[in-house]
DNA sequence: GTGAAAGCGCTAACAG
DNA sequence: CTGTTAGCGCTTTCAC
């Protein structure tokens, strides 16, 4: 009755206490042949190991993390219930942690001040070894008070001295996105953004002043409003159908949204994307991107690199470093048809 | 130097030992008072609690699964890499566990074998007490081995005799929709839909078909290819661009981009929605169907439900409880004006 | 009603 | 090199 690899029964009753007895070793030997470490003759490692094998032997991560510091298993807290930010960033350092061992929870806070803390407290009571908190934007929030354990804030950041925050560089993005535009030749440009009490609001438009004052360009052209392809049209109505003023020669969106709405006015009223008006979006989503008319050029704020930064970041402070402060990430111009001619 | 009850500074080393010297009782008794059960006198009680509060006690849950049998975690594993219809899905779930005091870890495992068995493995080394397989699309996929613990596929499914499988009701949904095309009293009504190879595609065609053959209809307009906004324009080229054959006065779409991009050919041709023709669409993806103009009726998969419902299932099956089979949940309509004039 | 003691499954000294 | 032993922090009989 040889079991075949494969129907590996994984009887969830068997202890390194059977291991033992069945390779005919203490119980101390078979724990020492398990783990790598500890002088054993390479026969009894072997024979025990091919024991736990054939008895499918699986330790019990729960009784090593009582003896061990760490119960290698960190939480992650969201209050994004779309997943749209966090997603990418939870995926990319699930990934991350994964290759180390480390099992991540998973827990949805929505806003709820209250529930945020009594999921921090299940998950103090599973004693996991770091926290990462996100959320669906990237503003300031309250501290998560937590003793002692590393704690990061990515796309998210809060006042607590001891706590990192890792973000995208959104000044630096808008200022990839402005120069994108200016190096096409473009000299009347608009900022289509959303409500300015978002901190990436300000950051991009900021980064779109920089970019456009350094080249000598007016930087007046500023619309702020909601994150919709709606407003994303009606911005485009405004510049556009005023027959006073200069029209702009092009749009930098604060997101792909309002870039697409303003890509689809321009396309109602008859004026050529890129030849009249050029538009950079931001965010890079592809649903967005991709289906638009012509598709979009955007700003990529390369959320899954952030994400495995998190990762990275929350091992070395697990391993006992010191990180604080706040780091923003780079982000990517994507070209496509919406600026340049395919 | 009282503790404000905000400072409890959750030393991480406070044991049931300690809380028990402090109470001045023995370990047993105090552990006895922290749980609900066990004969005590309320005062001993009273006592044990009030001093496990001030010196910030908290139960070692790694402690506490080694004697029960329950770990109060389960595992969640998806291959959906944009979460899109997983994450609702997860969330869902992740709120109804956490109800009970139940942990979830996250894993990705992008459609590699190999990264699944790893993460199955150190979930079982995790001792979880369940797993819950979700994906990126509802079809059939291969069963994870596990021994012993309860298994559940959302959204998702696999040949497992001792799962349950709970999927979204595609059929019902395209019986939904295409009533409601019906009872506008449209009568050439179009299937324009995803890739067939899809079950969801078969499905929903099936529904589709279904209820124009019950109501006297043709039901022959049917038309398969990629999930895209290009494609729903592409279908409307063919069905509409030529001039030979009756036109269709209303199209159903297997999702949202497919009625999205279908809505703005029509609209590129000056034929009116919903008088010309009614759309609708499917998945009720707000960002597509909000967006588009007009605003898409489409019908809702109720992930949320399905994940909560998982949920339920997971925990009943923890107890004991024996599910199997295949259970789906009904999908509803949501009407905009892509059917109804507002 | 409360305390003592025997483990849950595993690791880490420390002997031998 | 291998066996023995003392716990990790907690629950749970079983006496008293």
């Amino acid at each position: 009755m040889s079991q075949d690899t494969q129907d590996k029964s994984p009887n969830r009753r068997v202890t390194i206490r059977d291991v033992a007895r069945l390779a005919e070793v203490s119980i101390g030997t078979a724990s020492k042949a398990m783990n790598a470490g500890g002088r054993l003759r390479q026969e009894t490692r072997d024979k025990v190991m091919r024991v736990a094998k054939e008895i499918g032997y699986r330790p019990n991560d729960l009784a090593q993390s009582l003896h061990r510091a760490r119960s290698r298993t960190v939480g992650i807290l969201t209050n994004d219930s779309f997943g749209r930010f966090s997603f990418p960033i939870i995926r990319a350092l699930e990934e991350r942690l994964a290759d180390q061992g480390v099992a991540v929870f998973m827990c949805n806070a929505t806003d709820d001040p209250a529930r945020e803390r009594q999921h921090i407290d299940q998950l103090l009571g599973k004693r996991i070894d770091g926290l990462v908190v996100t959320a669906r934007r990237s503003d300031r929030r309250p501290a998560i008070l937590v003793g002692g354990i590393p704690v990061i804030y990515v796309f998210s950041q809060a006042d607590d001295p001891d706590a990192l925050c890792l973000l995208p560089d959104d000044e630096g993005g808008a200022v990839l996105a402005s120069e994108h535009l200016i190096g096409l030749g473009r000299t009347r440009i608009a900022h289509i953004t959303g409500p300015e009490h978002f901190e990436a609001v300000q950051l991009r438009h900021r980064g779109f002043k920089r970019a456009l004052e350094r080249a000598g360009l007016k930087s007046d052209l500023f619309l702020s409003g909601p994150w919709s392809e709606e407003w994303g049209r009606d911005a485009v109505a405004k510049l556009f159908d005023g027959a006073d003023a200069p029209r702009p020669d092009a749009l930098f969106c604060g997101n792909d949204q309002i870039a697409r709405g303003a890509a689809e006015a321009l396309r109602d009223r008859g004026i050529a994307v890129p030849r009249d008006v050029a538009i950079v979006g931001f965010d890079n989503w592809l649903v967005m991107t991709e289906a638009a008319r012509p598709p979009l050029t955007s700003i990529d704020m390369n959320l899954p690199a952030l994400g495995r930064e998190a990762g990275e970041r929350l091992l070395a402070m697990i391993s006992g470093e010191r990180e604080t402060g706040t780091r923003r990430l780079p982000a990517t111009l994507v070209v496509r048809q919406s600026t340049v001619e395919s």
